[in-house]
Order: C-alpha cells, then structure tokens, then sequence
DNA sequence: CTCTGTGAGTTTGAAAAGCAAACCCTCATC
DNA sequence: GATGAGGGTTTGCTTTTCAAACTCACAGAG
C-alpha cells in the first residue's frame, strides 16, 4: 500500500528520474548527433567531468546508452543510443520546438533540422489514434493507480 | 564572440534551463490536472516545500504559471498554466509515452488519458510538415550559430 | 628515449542545493 | 480558547555540483 506522503505514480516522474537530471537530455541529444565521446560530451554540454561520468553510468544502467570499444589499443571508447534511447528522441524535439517558440525570436534559432520530406522539421506531438495535433483540454485522465484521484491521494 | 567552453547554443537546453530542474515539470503535469496549491503540489510531486517555493518562483518567473488569488479573506494562492504553459503539455505527453513503454509492463500504467476522439491517448510525435512519425535517421541537422558544427565548435 | 599530447576518466576541496522537520501568520470553525 | 487549514519560511544537516588539478595508457615528434 502506498503511504500517503509517496508522490503520484506516474509513468512522466519515472522517465524522468531516469533522464530528468541536469545534462542528461543533453548528452543524449549529443549521442544522436553522432557525438559520442567523453571529451566531446564535455565540451558540447558544459557538463563537469565528474558529473558527466555520473551521468553516463546512469544512463547505460537505465538501458538509454551502451558504452562501445573503438579503438584497443589504446582503448578508447564511444557512447550510443540504444533503440529505447533512439526512442527519447520525439521528447528531445518536443523541447526543442518548444524553446524555438517561446525562447527565441524569428531567425535566431541556432538549429535547424531538415526533415527527409524535404521541409524544415518542426515536432507536433498528435495523438497515435485520430492522427490529431493534441489540444489542451481535449482528454480526461484516469489514474489506475489505487487510492489515486486526478486530485490527489483518496481518502488518507 | 563564444567562448571556447562555452556550450553549444540550443533551444533544448534553454528549456531545460526554464523547466529541466527537479519537480518543474512534476508541478506543470498537476497544474494541468488542475491542481495548482500548494499543499496539493507538496502531496503529489514529493517536492520539499522550499523547494517547491523556488520552482514555483522560477515557473512564473519564467511565463510558464501564474499565481492566481482565489480567496481574499483569508488570502489563499493557486497557480495555474499560461498560454506558454499549456504548450509545454506535448513535453509531458511525450515522457509519459516514452515511461509507459519502457519503464512498464502492460497493463500497470498508472494513469490512462481519454482522447475526446474516443480512443485511449497515445503520443506520437510528427513533422508538421509532412504529417509523418518521427523516425531516426530521417532528417539533417543544420547548426545555425556561429562556431559550431554538428560534431562541435569549429576550430578553436 | 624523452617530451608532448590525447582520450577517458578520478580526486579534491569549497560552494550551492536539497532535504525533513519545525515554525510562523492569517484567518475560520468548534 | 483551541484546533485546523493554507501557504509558505527557517533551521540544521546531508548531498550534489563545480572547476581545477591529477592520473594512467598509449602515440607520435624530435
């Protein structure tokens, strides 16, 4: 049973103490531009190397990235996104979109990514049933959690 | 000019910067579910009150939620989701997606969103151009600041 | 063979942030 | 007059973060 003080179960609080901490977004937008390596993750997130290795063991541990040999002599190594790390991607894009909008002026935005279908890739998110862009208050929720209620813990 | 240690310049991690800290965006999902007190966001997130007073300060700060006074005697507070808020939902939509599917065996998720299409919500992230699901590998990302490259900042 | 450099971290010591619990203030109710 | 709710702030301690320095293994230059 849970105690009445444990926070709402929920699947956006688990992912993100999974990739939730400080850089770790950032390392894995760096893996999937090809920039696997320990001095390019420092230069490229700003993150200290302590916290960087803190950071990367998590993520291989979580099953986000695997750690590569590329050279054995001396040995060297790489990291890469597994396909649950592929995966982030779509929040990856989200974040961005967002920030683009809301953090930038038009034309400042320091990246532009070009999407296979010829234009500019801008990320909606759409719901995988109707195939329509997500609306605010276009849904009702159901906690399956027992002795959860949209509002809060049932009756303590 | 930047500076060589300088991170690389991205929306991404401009977000993160607004909403990336711990419980940000725990309280962003509880004000959408329309739970904006402060005792209620202490009880769902697990946030510690000073801290959670900080979010909360950084959240308006930041354009994201307003406070709002919802009795004048005794004076009582509820913080609800700005326009820039509401639009960060795709965000949480995303995790939610991600957690649901990696971090969960079937049929323990613990909170299922109704589409007003019907069905059971899924996210999906698209291009907005060509309505297509995100895949990986699809696209080039074009760096716009100056100094960097994809791999990096360019010669130092 | 020594000197310098690179990659991938680890160590160190001080500063900042996080945490739980206790406290405060204003009102409302019993 | 005591109790309780709401919305925080304060306190004292623990944990993280940070930047800079250090390590180790090897490679190539001189």
């Amino acid at each position: 049973m849970a105690a009445t003080k444990d926070p709402r179960p929920c699947s956006i609080a688990d992912t993100l103490a999974l990739v939730g901490e400080k850089y770790s977004l950032l390392v894995l937008r760096e893996v999937l531009l090809g920039n696997g390596r320990f001095d390019q993750l420092v230069r490229n997130t700003g993150a200290p190397r302590d916290v960087l290795a803190a950071r990367l063991k998590r993520l291989v541990e979580g099953g986000i990235l695997t750690k590569r040999k590329y050279s054995e002599r001396p040995q060297r190594f790489e990291y890469r996104a597994t396909a649950a790390g592929l995966e982030l991607d779509p929040v990856l894009m989200a974040l961005m979109a967002w920030g683009d909008r809301h953090l930038r002026t038009e034309g400042d935005r320091p990246m532009v990514i070009e999407h296979d279908c010829g234009h500019e890739l801008t990320a909606v998110v759409t719901c995988s049933a109707c195939g329509g862009e997500l609306r605010p208050g276009d849904r009702k929720p159901h906690p399956q959690a027992p002795g959860w209620t949209v509002a809060g813990p049932a009756a303590a």
